[in-house]
This record gives structure tokens, sequence and C-alpha cells, in this order.
DNA sequence: AAAGGTTTGTACATCTATGTACAAATTAAA
DNA sequence: TTTAATTTGTACATAGATGTACAAACCTTT
């Protein structure tokens, strides 16, 4: 019952996704995002609850294959410093293989966004303050597994570690070489004694 | 010779670098800032040359107070790292204590124009690059003085010491307490083995 | 006081952006 | 095949934004 819609509403937050990623959130005006999908703004509003509904969608979509996303599951792996790491070199990998150079969505947007939009801050906030309790976790189970020596510092060592990740993927979209930004995050990691390497 | 100008040209620039701050370049349009200078936009237009030739002469205005205008001169202290540690320390406190949370204008203004505003956006890069430098300098000189054990990893160093202080201004946006600010500075830098304090 | 130069105010033309409203088109079910 | 639901196309009303153009206002020097 109804007709049908005319375009694919997964393909278009994709494409939103990417183009939010690209250019930012302001940028991305109903016009531009309609004209681009090759649908008329009626369409939109009628696809989509509003400019901000979208974003969360696509930001949800965008979690999904962000490098940090097995980040959540830790529990089940043995040697979580090992993951860490992994996590780390995954994200120097995706931000210097992005042929934009885009950085990352979630920090671009906090940029952006964070105390200037009232709607989607805190959203993104969230994400971070989330974000650094997922890393204390990890941490404190690394402990509990007797990978890292026991310390009373993990928020601290957390709130470094989330720090480290949002400078790379800033720093993401003027040094765009693998290389270059994996030694930036290889010698802070070291440094901070939560680097583990693949090997034993 | 000609009339004189209604409105202050210096008073314009600082508000006009507080506003970018504040909520970016592109929503900075010639219309609100002219409004908000009690100007005419044809004012706006025979004063400064062009948006962007204002936003370039705003970022020099903010190198002036930036936190870490005092990295420029390291050559005449006897000790690097105790500057270096300083200007953490107080841009840590400059951020917290910004009642609006703007973060830094320049590392919000990569996020916004690097990669989509082919005027703005080298500047930018330069600027980073150009502080990557500055980094790696005061290292060798603390290196030279006998204040930092001799490495070979000084630009790794200086990569490490930049992107946390990217991190850290990004960070501040979302975590506006001083002290959580500087902790998860402080540990990132005695980690690295850069962390020296005023006293000998 | 006249002249020359600069700034201001106003206008024009064009384009982007938002949100709503409603008729036309399309689809599936009764 | 009528009905009901949903999408699409078009239109309207309003507001923001840009860049240029030119007359009016103003200041200083001659």
């Amino acid at each position: 019952m109804g007709r049908a819609r005319q375009f694919d509403r997964n393909t278009a937050v994709d494409w939103v996704m990417n183009e939010i990623w690209r250019v930012g959130f302001e940028a991305c005006s109903v016009k531009s995002i309609s004209e681009n999908l090759g649908i008329t703004r009626s369409s939109f509003y009628n696809t989509f609850e509003s400019r901000e509904a979208l974003f969360i969608e696509a930001l949800h979509r965008y979690f999904q294959e962000s490098p940090d996303k097995e980040l959540g599951d830790f529990a089940t792996k043995e040697r979580p410093l090992v993951l860490l790491c992994k996590v780390f070199r995954e994200a120097c990998r995706a931000r210097a293989n992005d042929p934009k150079h885009r950085g990352c969505l979630v920090v671009n947007s906090i940029s952006e966004l964070v105390g200037t939009n009232d709607i989607l801050g805190p959203p993104l906030e969230g994400t971070i303050k989330h974000n650094i309790e997922r890393f204390e976790h990890l941490l404190i189970h690394s402990i509990n597994m007797g990978e890292l020596p026991p310390s009373n510092n993990t928020r601290e060592l957390a709130f470094a570690i989330q720090n480290l990740l949002i400078g790379l993927n800033t720093l993401s979209k003027i040094i765009k070489s693998e290389q270059q930004l994996w030694a930036t995050a290889e010698v802070t990691l070291r440094a901070l004694g939560v680097y583990r390497d693949e090997s034993h």
C-alpha cells in the first residue's frame, strides 16, 4: 500500500555519511543532498525526519565501520592491549589510505558542532566520554589478566589514549603518510606503556 | 584626504577572530559580521580584501595570543623542556578557562577547512608543519644542553608532542575541567620523557 | 571654498536555503 | 476496480548570502 520509494534509502544514508564526513554537517544542505541523490527536497523531508535526525543515523552507520569499532567487545579477547594497538594501527592505516583524507567523522563533527549545535553537540560529547570509559575498562581488564602491571591511574591513562586517538584523526588530514602517522602513534603508545604487538 | 572610517579596524579584526573561533569560518558570513560590527557590507568589502584575507589577518592576531606563542624563542631559554611544559600547562589553563570552550582556532579551522578550502587549507597545514619543526628544534636544543638524554627519534617525538597538543585542544571542548585536562597532558608528557617542572 | 579622495548607504541582480502545502502519480490491498 | 496510503513534483513565502554599482556623505588639503 502506497507508492514505492524511487531511491534506495540505505544508499542515501551512506552517501550522506560520506558527504558530511568530507565537508561537514552545515555544508550539507537539504538542497545539495537532494540534488546529489537525484531526488526532490520533498522526498527528502518525507523520508527523513530532519537533517539532524539523518546525521544521527549517519553517525550510527559510521560507528559500524569506524576503526575503533572492535573496542566494544574486548572482554572476549585474551590480550586487550594487543587489540588496542591493532585498533590504533588500523586507524592509522584507514586515515592515511582515505584518498580524500577526511580524518574522523566524529572528531570533525566535534570541532564543528560541540558548543554551537544544541541537538548534535551532546551526543557527540557522549560518544567521546563513552569511548574514554571503554578505554578505561579495557585497561582494567588488561591489568586483571596480568598483561599490564597494576596502576592506579587507569583513568588518566584512558584519557591520554583517547586524546592520542583524537590527535591522530586530526593530524591525518595533514600528515598523509601511514608510516609517519603510525610512528607518531607508536612512540606514544610505547611511552604510555601500553604497546603490545602481535608476536608474543 | 578622504572620509574617515567610522569604526575601528583593529577592534573589527579582533571581533572576527573571536567569532570565527567560536562558530567557524563558514558560519561567519560577511552579512553577519557586518551586522554585528554595526557597519554595512559595503564598508566591509571596502575595508577588507575578502573574507579569506580577513581570516588570515585574524589568524596572525590569534598567534600573538595563543598559548604556544612562547615556543618561538626557546633559544634564549636555558631549560627548553621547562618552557615546553609551561606551554602545555598554559594551554590547559587557557582552554579550560575559556567560558565558551572554543578549543583552538587553528585546530578548529584545520578540521573545517583543510581538504575543502584551497585558499585557507594550505596555510593552516603549514602552521602545523612549522610547529612540528619548532618542537623538534626545541628537543635538539634540549639535548645539546644536556637537559634531555640524546636520542635519534626527535622527529617522532616532535610529532607526538604536536599530536598531544592537537588532541588536548579538541578534547577541551568536551573536558572542561582544567585539572582533568592537565592530568591528560601531564601523563603523556611524563611518559614521553619530556616532563620537567619549575623546581630544579 | 573648491577639489579630490575615501567611506557609507542603498539598490540591484542572482543565488542558496528552509519549511510547508497540495495536487498528481503510483502502488498494494480490499 | 475502487480505495487507501504513500511518494513525487511543483509552488509559495520567506530569509540569508554574494558581489557589484553608484550616489551621497564626509574629511583633508590646496
